[in-house]
DNA sequence: GTCTATACCGTGATAGAC
DNA sequence: GTCTATCACGGTATAGAC
């Protein structure tokens, strides 16, 4: 091979900004291709398609949403630190990818058959399951609140992700910028952490 | 006037359905003619544009989300009945249009410059503050526990809205389908307030 | 007011020279 | 591998007959 490699990751980095940016709809290829400092001729000469480029950089979204959140229900803790972890790290990666959960979501609502079959190759669903049954036993035992554990567990997801989804609504409502956000993010860890614990206290 | 308002209001369903379904730049003009049962020259006779059609329906969207919300705030009741009254409605109206949340927000991230002059004419926000002195004041008193009022405030607006923005996602994820996530959503009005008027706890 | 026909342009994708 | 030129199509929008 006489090139390097250098010119698909420029495309995949461009493509990643402009698709999560704009969406699959309202991005160009012009617009990839000027990110990317290339003309449109060579995304297709790389990349077949738009449909196909865009699979890519979908792909990689799911799968960086998805991960670390599933080794941490895997590991062998309380449930409580398990919680504690998950927040950590899940705001942690929101902070630096703010953007991703709204563009997933939004792609999901326009093609959900597109979703499917990625968690199907997934061990999310076991590790997570799992983690439900654990937080049932210990509301059995009484060590914590009985609370539906499923409504549990989407609460801890809303709280940690919707505000970077309603980002630029909040902002609106709540006037803060950009840097104010993201340490409101941080402080936000520990607000979550200790609000849920607090109600799960037996 | 020969002819009576039925046109109008039959585009304006139309293209509410077409656009919160697909989004501004995922619309067709032609998608919308066929849904009102019509031709496309109509829709331009009627409203200019594309995006002088879309913006009547992101207006409309976007008052249909605020509206009682703001009224709850304004009521003369302690704090914890407006926060259960708030999940209440919350959950009650988004359950008639769950798509409303993601189709507005996304809108906004592709043009936050809209959403700008909409917050200015509506008494959202000093309603808001004036409900978050309200919290500040019954933690200084000691009748509520201490927490960041505008966190608390985040997390009951991610603790309602977000089920409905990540529905795709949920649904995929823990397999179910419409009728019982609808179901899930009304039992989860007495999750969301039990689970926070305890935390609150002093 | 309602329709058909069409202008006009932007877009994804390809052909073909180099 | 990279570029320019171009095709084919679909999109918004308008003209103009009825």
């Amino acid at each position: 091979m006489q090139t390097n490699n250098t010119t698909e990751q420029q495309i995949i980095a461009a493509a990643r900004k402009i698709f999560v940016q704009k969406g699959l709809a309202g991005a160009r290829m012009q617009d990839i291709a000027d990110e990317a400092g290339i003309n449109k001729a060579m995304l297709h000469y790389y990349y077949r398609s738009k449909d196909k480029l865009f699979e890519i950089v979908f792909d990689e979204a799911v799968s960086q949403l998805l991960a670390g959140v599933n080794d941490i229900f895997e590991k062998d803790m309380p449930a409580r630190e398990k919680i504690v972890a998950a927040v950590e790290h899940y705001i942690t990666s929101l902070n630096k990818a703010p953007y991703l959960p709204l563009f997933v979501v939004h792609e999901i609502s326009q093609n959900p058959e597109r979703i499917l079959q990625k968690f199907s190759n997934t061990a999310l669903l076991p590790n997570m399951r799992m983690f439900l049954k654990e937080l049932a036993v210990e509301m059995e035992n009484g060590t914590m609140r009985k609370v539906d554990p499923w409504q549990l567990m989407v609460s801890l997801i809303s709280m940690c992700v919707f505000p970077f989804v309603g980002r630029p609504l909040l902002q609106a409502i709540f006037q803060v910028n950009d840097k104010a956000f993201a340490k409101t993010m941080e402080d936000r860890k520990k607000f979550i952490t200790d609000f849920v614990l607090t109600s799960l206290k037996p």
